[in-house]
DNA sequence: TCAAAAGTGTTGAGTTTACACCCATGC
DNA sequence: GCATGGGTGTAAACTCAACACTTTTGA
């Protein structure tokens, strides 16, 4: 009977953290936002955004807050990713089990403002990432694997562009993280034809060549379409 | 320069637990896995399988003892669902975060040895689930949405069903899970269609009608067709 | 011989793919 | 006038949805 009670007697030594992989997309190029650590063991090494969690603060309060006092962003759009506790030694430290978000930002966000904890914060090239503090490399893996994904049954993408942007765009960003060729003319039409991105009359694409019309995502539509059953679903050959 | 610090100095109290959201489907009804509380506070309510993690010891690992020690299982298919960290008194008791993994078992594995934590364990219809302890009754909503999903874009209904299986019972499985109608022949031929089921010689049926072939998925054959980037995919009208 | 479930093909509709030329602008 | 990227339609291949009768067994 003793047995059972000492498994909660048994002081609990494992710390939760939460930590953020924050995608930006810019010039064609997916980023992540890393910061460099002041302190500690692991003191000038870069690691993801993030920390300990409060003991009165939700997990996705937690996360917010490291953006702020890390990197001062806020972020278009955030979701639990998954939670790493299988290696007991990931953090050299402690036993430490990290909630890890899964944050998007849009492209003209991409300014930060370095601050408390990290002596610096980063974009880096998600083909240039070094090699990260504890298992962040691996997180990072583990949600691009997830934006990927995404992409194709949620409208996501456009949560990593402006509000107003070029269908060229769009169409660059699918290809260069699904790393696919695209036929512009069926690409076009397939996500014409879900009706939830409008033209505005505005005009973009200030290079050469011939101006385009901007295009924007209608969210309401879209949730509403949702709620009817509609499944968004973009594949390519 | 304090300031940065106190975050990581004030003591964290939260602890740390895994639950299991074990499904199990027979006589074409979805089950869930749940046991009574022995004591505290919520004696005598019905949760979920799950307890708290050891210092030394890997999140699945604390899911897999859990399983164990409180219904004498193991399961066919495990997966880390989500963690449940948001609401800060999701337990009366302290703040806990619940680290919730998604199980599936064989069919023919629904017998269960109540043991130590538990004062009975017991399979519950979906349909028929009690009022829970804790937040458990929204954590199986979610994991309910999950195997539905899943359900058509990975093979995951062979967990649920005994190594060799006739197609009517794959058939019924869709069908209730999904609650929607399946044309028979359509369905038949989609999945034949992917080679991953395969005949048996052996026939099965033991009620009255003609009798049927059993039928076997070919594990192997699914996880090469993957990797060369097949992908599973049953949907319907 | 009847009831109950198993097994099986075809056709039309809709979707997806492949493919190439003209347009508007800046230089 | 030419280089650069923007914008557009159609036909063939394929996939999906709808649909009903025959077979095998046990009672």
């Amino acid at each position: 009977m003793c047995i059972i009670y000492t498994y909660m007697w048994q002081e609990q030594k494992i710390k939760i953290a939460v930590d953020a992989i924050v995608f930006g997309y810019s010039n064609n190029t997916l980023n992540v936002l890393l910061v460099k650590q002041k302190f500690g063991l692991l003191k000038d090494t870069w690691v993801l955004v993030g920390g300990f969690v409060q003991n009165n603060e939700a997990l996705k309060d937690a996360v917010a807050r490291e953006l702020k006092e890390e990197a001062g962003i806020e972020v278009n759009y955030l979701e639990q990713l998954y939670t790493f506790g299988d290696d007991i030694n990931r953090d050299p430290r402690d036993r430490v089990i990290s909630v890890a978000y899964f944050a998007l930002v849009n492209s003209t966000e991409l300014h930060l403002t370095a601050d408390t904890d990290a002596d610096d914060a980063q974009w880096f090239p998600i083909y240039n990432i070094p090699k990260l503090g504890f298992d962040h490399n691996k997180i990072i893996e583990v949600a691009l694997e997830r934006l990927k994904n995404k992409l194709s049954y949620q409208p996501i993408g456009f949560d990593l562009l402006p509000e107003e942007f070029l269908f060229s765009e769009l169409e660059n960003l699918y290809c260069t993280l699904l790393n696919k060729e695209i036929d512009r003319r069926n690409f076009r039409k397939k996500f014409l034809s879900y009706n939830v991105i409008e033209e505005t009359n505005k005009m973009g694409g200030k290079g050469t060549g011939r101006p385009a019309k901007l295009f924007k995502f209608n969210k309401q539509k879209y949730q509403l379409l949702e709620k009817e059953g509609f499944h968004f679903d973009i594949k390519f050959a």
